[in-house]
DNA sequence: AGATTAGTTTTGAGTTATCAAAAATATATG
DNA sequence: CATATATTTTTGATAACTCAAAACTAATCT
């Protein structure tokens, strides 16, 4: 049978948890749950059930990790919700702040017909208006790691490329000081102590922000 | 809480089917039973929750009519989905034909936002690409009855209006004859012994179908 | 009216997904 | 290492939806 929304947005879930995580291999139990909104134990049984279908691996007490099953199904999900975004954002005229929600609940209906339509209209589109990379129809997908704000050299120039958070209000935030992806900025210092990270926008104004908000800003060399 | 797709479908198929009947009150549950795809006892539990909800009102043993409250949300599941079908059709290029599977997910999930922003791309269309009326937001309907082909006089100029099937072949095939809405047409003869109905459609093309068929195409004088 | 037939409701059971709280296990701390 | 803490798993229940088949009601037909 097709797999309900519930095991997409499980799969999907743990794609992201994995990819988020820089070494780990596992995902544990309760950062699946919390990430999900269900209760612990339901995560397990839920796990214990993908696992038994072949979607992941599951090591008791220890926590699960996609097979490869399951990685392309978690894909091809991805695949849908960044299209629906950028369609929703670039043929729709929404904002990127509104659209996610939205587009966690089209991924789960949207055929492959349509899908396929929206990413013709769209000119076959690499990135979301997060900048997000859109998974190929086959489930492969360009990763190639990114500095952010928090980790790229002092007094250069640089492009934001990508947004790793989904907070309506903190992107409203990004937008309302031209921190969205293609636009140009420097960083000017960091102050560890103080925690925060001075940019110098493109236009010339300074700001300052979060070390947590500097790394969920992703950008590119020049 | 919000009504669940389930709940959506049972009073979207009661309102069609109450409209659909010329005269009759109540809705058979035998007949609701087979149009939402379910066994006659699961629509029997179905329709006693409906009812403590308020949205129905049920007869034991003799059927079931909306109420005020359930009409008003079956309408609005129609708006969506009409107006998601005009969407797919006009702006996404999609033929009418393949639209209605499509728009029967979708209107359980498209967001008050998005519905809004569709209703706006295409101009506040008051119809879909079937002829089938689109509801306004607050629920009203323009329900005006209409002939068919089996019932409008001969030899006079008459224009499709609207289609009451689905059915994706059938849509395919009009859509060959020329007899999808807003095409000229004329009904030359009938033969109730042969079951048949002979056309002439504006470019001068003599087609012959069934009276079943014939029931199913709407029509408006002139 | 009495009996057959057609339609409806009830009953008993299954599936999927969920939670709270008890039990078990792993990890951290003194 | 033994205990305290944190996590995970189990257990027992619940909600929404469904079916098959038995039981029942209504309608029809001599």
């Amino acid at each position: 049978m097709f797999p309900s929304s519930t095991v997409e947005n499980y799969l999907k879930t743990l794609y992201q948890a994995e990819t988020a995580a820089t070494d780990r291999r596992l995902v544990p139990m309760g950062q699946l749950a919390s990430a999900v909104g269900v209760a612990p134990g339901t995560a397990t049984t839920m796990v214990k059930a993908l696992a038994e279908s072949g979607l992941v691996e599951y090591e008791p007490y220890l926590g699960v990790r996609l097979s490869s099953a399951g990685t392309k199904l978690a894909t091809l999900v991805l695949r849908r919700h960044r299209l629906i975004e950028q369609f929703l954002v670039e043929i729709m005229g929404m904002s990127w702040a509104e659209v996610h929600e939205d587009a966690e609940q089209l991924e789960h209906v949207v055929s492959d017909r349509l899908i396929d339509r929206m990413d013709a209209m769209l000119g076959h589109p690499s990135v979301d208006p997060h900048g997000d990379p859109i998974p190929t129809p086959d489930g492969s997908i360009a990763t190639h790691s990114y500095h952010s704000l928090l980790t790229c050299p002092l007094q250069t120039s640089v492009t934001v490329t990508r947004v790793a958070d989904q907070d309506a209000s903190f992107l409203r935030f990004l937008e309302a000081q031209e921190l969205k992806p293609g636009q140009s900025i420097e960083v000017e210092a960091r102050d560890p102590i103080a925690d925060s990270v001075q940019l110098l926008t493109g236009d010339e104004r300074r700001i300052t922000i979060g070390t947590k908000a500097a790394s969920k800003v992703l950008i590119e060399m020049g």
